[in-house]
DNA sequence: CGTCAAACTTAGTATGCTCCGC
DNA sequence: GCGGAGCATACTAAGTTTGACG
């Protein structure tokens, strides 16, 4: 607070003799800080408009079909065919995807077939009736040797790629919003393709179609200089709408759902928005204990509906469930807390020596499967016998709650929370105790940036975010594991040497001594070594079905972070690399040397 | 009140790139 | 220089929340 408060008072001044827009690169960060720290002490305007105005040129599209070359064959039932020009296309997406899991589903296969009969020609519709008769091998074969042959390219050739990119990310990648330079998060329309969807989707396989200028929305100011759509074509439509923050929608076809090109976490915008979800997680933290006896008190409420959400808000706070919305059938079959069925959880009076052990076991956000074994209070256990009397498998365990009536109540409780606050409070506080009690502030900075992975390591824990442990992971342990031995080996070694360098040093001369000193200084060298692949090796390990990334780029306050590193003299780049850096400047910058909880 | 969809955040994976040991 | 592991980035799917509408 002391540095926020100085930074301002100063920059204020800084900012009454200086143009705004003008100034040089340092004072431009500096003033960048007193715009930030000025709009979020002031009351916002609170009548919703998220800007005065904003210009850019509009997203890039997709690049126009390239016709496979005549001597790449497609086979129907053996004979050799000429696919239309549509339906090539198509193919195409199917042929690159040959060699990938999706092709051995029938959902997908289905559903794939269904969307590209669509595509064809009459007469193309007439021949083809059967996928397994389809031959896409010579397809599959050019797309594998054209990416091989785009890996190959040589240095000039991938200078110039890159040179392409930059200028077109240049001219589409940024956009003026209230007088301010901002990076766009996703200024390319999404190509076509087939729909991967997450899990058991029942969509998989269909045809994600080709967006056009006139599928698309364009939001800017009405006295900027409107984008222009490609040669020969229109945009849908051109709004002013400053209520919202995006710069361009369009509805895609597999879901029908709208997709928006919006800013860059780095921009103000989502910068402002990132530490106003922080600021709620904090006034959560000054009520939290009332909120807690306040859901004790309602296991129990006469109302069931009350005891049901108050077990729901237990779950939520305790385990950081998501909420659980309720989801249409033609979606994969995930849940959250709301929406938890009987068959996801089991009851246990006893299990493993712990009493009323709860056992979840279900698939959450992106089919990810959360299996825990939790041991709570009688009094919830005995409330769960009670919500699951007399219910099938596939019934809802709350079935007197819904996510708007649990947020509703959360309103009452406190303004501004909702449960998935609950997520980034127990996320950010576990940071935060974590890193209090494994950081050893004498240890070295390998040392302090373990602790601090295991402190994200926690909290990926907590919110359960999982990968698919890497292709060759153990096999790269095995060699990590080599290497220590090596080292051992060598420091072994080195130890010996300076043994008998030590011998010879007592009785000899300077030139002794000094090569003493140079086989100590080498031992300590190795040992430093030794000690960080060490690290290492733990660190990977706990790491491999562990993502960190997610709860450090959603849910982890960074002023916890940027706190700890100055407190602990870590440099910050050993904790966020560029992007996150970026997204994160408005900590960097502001944060003082304590915590925030 | 329930339903729907708009708008925005959160999520894992595919791909590209860098850096390290050989 | 070379190859490959691992990191960064791009991508886009899948959530949450809110508010309008009937």
């Amino acid at each position: 607070m002391f540095f926020r408060n100085v930074s301002i008072k100063v920059l204020v001044e800084i900012k009454s003799f200086c143009n705004i827009t003008h100034v040089n690169t340092i004072l431009q960060k500096q003033t960048r800080r007193y715009k930030f720290s000025c709009l979020w002490e002031e009351e916002k305007k609170d009548d919703g408009t998220k800007w005065k105005f904003l210009e850019h040129k509009g997203p890039v599209f997709a690049p126009d079909y390239e016709p496979l070359p005549e001597n790449v064959k497609f086979y129907y039932d053996g004979k050799e065919m000429r696919l239309s020009q549509d339906a090539e296309e198509v193919a195409g997406f199917y042929a690159r995807m040959l060699d990938h899991e999706y092709t051995t589903k029938s959902t997908f296969n289905n559903n794939f077939f269904n969307d590209w009969r669509k595509v064809m020609t009459q007469e193309e519709t007439k021949i083809i009736k059967d996928l397994s008769k389809c031959n896409f091998k010579e397809m599959h074969a050019y797309f594998q040797s054209v990416s091989e042959k785009n890996r190959n390219r040589t240095k000039e050739e991938k200078a110039a790629l890159k040179a392409k990119n930059e200028e077109i990310q240049k001219e589409y990648g940024f956009c003026i919003i209230d007088g301010h330079k901002e990076k766009i998060g996703n200024f390319r329309i999404e190509p076509p393709g087939l729909f991967r969807g997450r899990g058991e989707h029942p969509k998989m396989g269909m045809l994600k179609r080709r967006v056009m200028p006139e599928d698309v929305l364009i939001n800017c100011s009405k006295d900027s200089n409107i984008p222009k759509p490609p040669p020969g074509h229109k945009w849908k439509e051109v709004k002013h709408d400053n209520t919202v923050t995006w710069l361009a929608s369009w509805t895609e076809n597999v879901q029908g759902q709208a997709k928006y090109v919006m800013l860059n976490p780095s921009s103000k915008l989502k910068g402002e928005k990132d530490w106003q979800k922080y600021e709620t997680a904090r006034k959560l933290h000054k009520c939290i204990d009332v909120i807690r006896e306040n859901y004790k008190t309602d296991w129990k409420a006469k109302e069931m509906r009350v005891r049901q959400r108050a077990v729901a808000l237990y779950f939520i706070d305790k385990l950081a469930l998501r909420a659980g919305n309720e989801k249409d059938d033609d979606q994969a079959d995930t849940v959250g807390c709301c929406s938890l069925r009987i068959e996801h959880i089991a009851l246990h009076k006893e299990k493993d020596g712990k009493e009323y052990v709860v056992v979840f076991d279900f698939l959450g956000k992106d089919s990810i499967r959360y299996y825990n074994e939790v041991p709570v209070e009688k009094r919830v256990f005995k409330n769960l016998e009670l919500f699951m009397e007399n219910k099938k498998d596939s019934d809802d365990l709350f079935d007197r709650l819904n996510t708007q009536t649990l947020n509703e109540h959360l309103k009452d409780l406190m303004p501004g929370l909702t449960a998935k606050v609950f997520r980034t409070y127990n996320a950010s506080i576990t940071l935060q105790r974590q890193l209090d009690e494994l950081t050893d502030a004498s240890a070295s900075i390998p040392e302090k940036i373990l602790a601090y992975n295991r402190a994200n390591r926690a909290v990926a824990v907590l919110c359960n975010h999982q990968r698919a442990v890497p292709k060759g992971h153990s096999k790269s342990m095995e060699a990590l594991k080599e290497k220590i031995q090596a080292k051992r080996d060598q420091v072994d070694e080195a130890e010996e040497d300076l043994r008998e360098a030590t011998k010879a040093a007592k009785r000899g001369s300077v030139k002794e001594k000094l090569a003493c000193d140079k086989k100590k200084k080498a031992l300590e060298r190795l040992r430093e070594q030794l000690k960080k692949l060490e690290l290492q090796e733990t660190d990977r390990d706990e790491n491999k079905t562990i993502a960190l990334g997610t709860s450090k780029l959603n849910y982890l306050d960074p002023r916890i972070s940027v706190a700890w590193c100055k407190k602990h003299g870590v440099p910050i780049e050993k904790i966020y690399n560029k992007t996150q850096r970026d997204k994160f400047r408005w900590a960097i910058d502001m944060a003082g040397p304590e915590y925030i909880f």
